[in-house]
DNA sequence: AGCACGCCGACT
DNA sequence: GTCGGCGTGCTC
């Protein structure tokens, strides 16, 4: 007797596993690994979702096994990469299988539970459960349920009569269109043509047409209806048995790819050798990885789609990631426009409808090209020939929250898999890509000269300490209000660039540029303000606020920052006749904002464009000639290790704004700290020397790439409570490290409270553990019972932010 | 997650 | 004596 191995939809610890089932005969044709069923599960009337892993001809359960009660797909929704990837994913993300398992899938895919009321066994015909029924099998327990009736379920519940079921439902709902598909050879549509009436011209007319499209042969009846064919024409056609009226599944296509329109750019020698490279691992099948890095305006974009199209050429598909914040419009079209309609395109803007058809559209191989953010990583195209990451440094390809995966990671894994190349492309590598490189893990490239030769734009880097130039108002240094006039009185656009909304919750001294530090870890101290004191993320170092710098005895020493609205007043006060334009979360919350924001700015209806992080990536706008970045500070004094690499490449990111086309670009960084590395570097756009700046640094602190990181948290309504979890987890790591291994904590998280618990977290570097994956694995399930009592624990392997 | 089993306190 | 509190453990 074959039974199924299910992975059901209840994510815990415990039920991390598969459970056997019994495969109906009826059902046997359609079991097969990856499909969805609806199984029973647990004690009571429950029945929930699972995913069928595995079918085997003998069950080592010694139990009685349940049996499958339905499959939800007939064909499977998950191909075998998946399922292998889904074991695989969880044990490196400490998640559950099943989480897994669904991040794979479009949303609507994703099971909903119905409650409904049943008769118990025996009560079917009961006079009250009929009428509670109205003599159908089940009630669905909605929420527009009458509330005379809840009192009459609550009495039959009692007495045993009813019981409540929990069910799947399926959402996934297609747009279903009327069509007709021909049933008969040409030769007979023919014939009937010439014996057809004189008067029945609109049978005629659909005949001519379905002869001259017999290719084809199925078609939808409103495209017909518009071409002025009338329904009984084609009623009069069904009838003689010519053709079938069929419903066909219409897909939406939310973004309106163009048709193939655009051709091959001419390649610079750099480019050109990009590509060879490239291309020859595809054909060679290598499941090797690039790292391009290549300044901003190389041509990085033309390389990944010569590349994309060598990968069609062998009849193979191709995956191109980009960060959410620069699948733009501009960025979309320039795809569309070389491969037409083989793109599919996952954003965050489609609607679950729309994204499950594209997902239909990959998975049943209509298309070949799939652009999309982090979760287009799980695209189910097969036949993989080259997988891309563009701006590859960009920490959003790590998912925050459970599963906490990173896309870099699967692809890696989808390479060795499909036996296909990747391809990693930034101005500013990570360092974790860049040491690889270095090591000689990755295939470095480089290319240093700008497309058509443009020149890089000139740097100015404002000391926000000299009086002369600083804040003549509020934000805004002299050197900075003088280019504004400038471009200005030009006619031409200028981005300015805030950061973090500009708030800060960090000292500084406006006098000297001091920023408090802790003492241990090389990051700033963070204010809290329910203690009213200044603490470190990393170690937990705690100390009291300063009145007085420490560095120039100035009482100027304090919290600041300004946020855009702020910064967009000062400019209008400053520029009454500059129309200017805000981009930050709250002017961009709204679907579509963002695109209409841009393109009122593309279409110089605004002079200046002032923005957060989401202005610096991938826009291409020519007539841009000056970049100014307010604040550089207050990325510098993130609580992050990596806040001297998110500067540099944020700084370096929105100059390459500048000047994209034929007019020279300025670039005007404001700050409080101009002399430091990442700040200067960036200024002259020297990556390699950050580089190695930074890579020094690292080996001080311990830090990425020189160590792993992996980042416990802990979290409990009372801070006591979480506290001593946190301390007795501290313990047991200590006992299973060795000596080598550094863990830093607990320390409290940056909003030590949010949804009313506390949080802590420890830290944990390291080199060669060879049993740590093991023991975290062990105390995640150690402690799943704390978690009924309220505790969460969260193990992110390889953070990217800590705060 | 849900649900049942089970072992202690305050009620008819 | 019993109703019900929620701590513990299992789900193919």
């Amino acid at each position: 007797m074959p039974v199924a191995k299910v992975i059901v939809d209840v994510p815990t610890m415990q039920t991390n596993r598969p459970f056997e089932y019994e495969i109906p005969t009826e059902l046997l044709a359609v079991v097969e690994p990856g499909v969805r069923v609806e199984v029973p599960f647990g004690r009571g009337k429950r029945q929930v979702q699972g995913f069928v892993l595995d079918v085997t001809e003998t069950s080592d359960y010694s139990g009685k096994l349940k049996e499958i009660v339905r499959v939800i797909d007939l064909n499977p929704v998950l191909s075998k990469e998946m399922l292998e990837m889904s074991s695989w994913l969880a044990d490196l993300t400490y998640s559950f299988q099943i989480s897994c398992l669904q991040i794979m899938l479009p949303n609507l895919l994703r099971a909903k539970y119905i409650r409904s009321v049943v008769p118990v066994q025996g009560f079917e015909n009961d006079p009250e459960v009929t009428k509670l029924l109205d003599n159908k099998t089940s009630l669905e327990l909605n929420n527009d349920i009458d509330n005379s009736l809840i009192e009459e379920i609550q009495r039959l519940l009692e007495s045993k009569k009813i019981e409540i079921l929990t069910s799947v439902k399926n959402r996934a709902k297609q747009i279903k269109r009327q069509a007709i598909q021909i049933k008969v050879d040409k030769h007979h549509l023919l014939e009937t043509e010439d014996s057809l009436k004189k008067n029945a011209t609109s049978q005629r007319k659909l005949l001519e047409f379905l002869i001259s499209n017999y290719e084809k042969n199925t078609f939808e009846i409103s495209s017909l209806e518009s071409m002025g064919i009338s329904r009984p024409a084609i009623k009069a056609l069904q009838k003689i048995k010519l053709i079938d009226i069929i419903e066909v599944t219409k897909l939406r296509k939310p973004t309106d790819l163009k048709n193939a329109t655009t051709q091959k750019l001419e390649l610079t020698n750099e480019q050109l050798n990009a590509v060879k490279q490239i291309n020859n691992s595809i054909n060679q099948q290598n499941a090797e990885t690039f790292l391009i890095q290549g300044v901003t305006g190389s041509g990085k974009t033309e390389i990944y789609l010569q590349t994309i199209d060598e990968a069609l050429k062998e009849g193979r598909t191709a995956l191109m990631l980009v960060p959410e914040i620069s699948l733009t419009p501009q960025m979309v079209n320039r795809v569309s426009s070389r491969f037409g309609d083989q793109v599919a395109v996952l954003h965050s803007g489609l609607s679950s409808g729309e994204r499950y058809d594209e997902w239909t559209r990959i998975e049943n191989g209509s298309v070949n090209v799939v652009v999309g953010a982090r979760s287009a990583v799980f695209a189910p195209l097969k036949n993989l020939g080259l997988i891309i990451i563009d701006e590859e440094h960009e920490a959003s390809y790590k998912q925050d929250d459970n599963p906490r995966y990173n896309a870099k990671d699967v692809t890696q894994w989808r390479s060795k898999y499909h036996h296909c190349p990747v391809v990693l492309g930034s101005a500013t590598p990570s360092l974790e890509s860049r040491a690889r490189a270095q090591k000689g893990v990755y295939k470095l490239i480089e290319l240093k000269r700008r497309f058509n030769d443009h020149d890089l734009p000139e740097v100015k880097i404002v000391d926000m300490r000299d009086s002369d130039n600083a804040a003549v108002s509020g934000d805004i240094s002299n050197a900075l209000k003088t280019q504004l006039d400038e471009i200005l009185s030009r006619k031409e656009q200028a981005i300015l660039l805030l950061n973090r909304r500009g708030y800060s919750s960090f000292l500084m001294c406006r006098e000297c540029g001091f920023v408090l530090k802790c003492p241990n870890c090389e990051v700033s101290l963070t204010y809290h303000k329910d203690i009213q004191r200044m603490k470190c993320h990393y170690c937990g170092h705690e100390e009291n606020v300063l009145d007085e710098c420490p560095n120039c005895h100035s009482d100027k020493i304090g919290f600041y920052g300004t946020g855009t609205q702020n910064v967009e007043q000062q400019i209008n006060d400053m520029f009454p006749d500059a129309k200017t334009l805000r981009m930050d979360v709250d002017t961009t919350s709204k679907k579509g904002a963002h695109a209409k924001l841009l393109k009122e700015f593309e279409t110089q209806n605004a002079d200046i464009l002032i923005g957060t992080q989401m202005i610096a990536k991938g826009l291409d706008f020519p007539n841009v000639t000056l970049v100014g970045v307010i604040n550089a500070d207050t990325i510098l004094s993130l609580s992050d290790y990596r806040a001297s690499e998110r500067t540099f490449q944020l700084i370096t990111q929105v100059s390459g704004r500048s000047g994209r086309a034929e007019k020279k670009g300025r670039v005007i960084i404001q700050t409080y700290n101009p002399d430091h590395y990442a700040i200067k570097e960036a200024a002259k756009q020297d990556y390699d020397s950050f580089y190695k700046k930074e890579m020094y640094i690292r080996h001080q602190g311990n830090y990425t790439p020189y160590y792993f990181t992996t980042l416990l948290s802990v979290s409990h309504e009372s801070e006591g409570q979480a506290l001593k979890m946190a301390y007795s987890l501290k313990r047991q790591l200590v006992d299973s490290l060795s000596e080598e291994a550094i863990i830093l904590g607990p320390s409290p998280t940056m909003i030590a409270r949010k949804q009313n618990k506390y949080y802590y977290q420890i830290i944990v570097k390291y080199k060669h553990e060879d049993n740590f994956h093991k023991r975290l694995l062990e105390i995640l399930s150690d402690t799943q019972a704390e978690t009924k009592k309220g505790f969460s624990i969260a193990i992110d392997n390889e953070p990217q932010h800590i705060d």
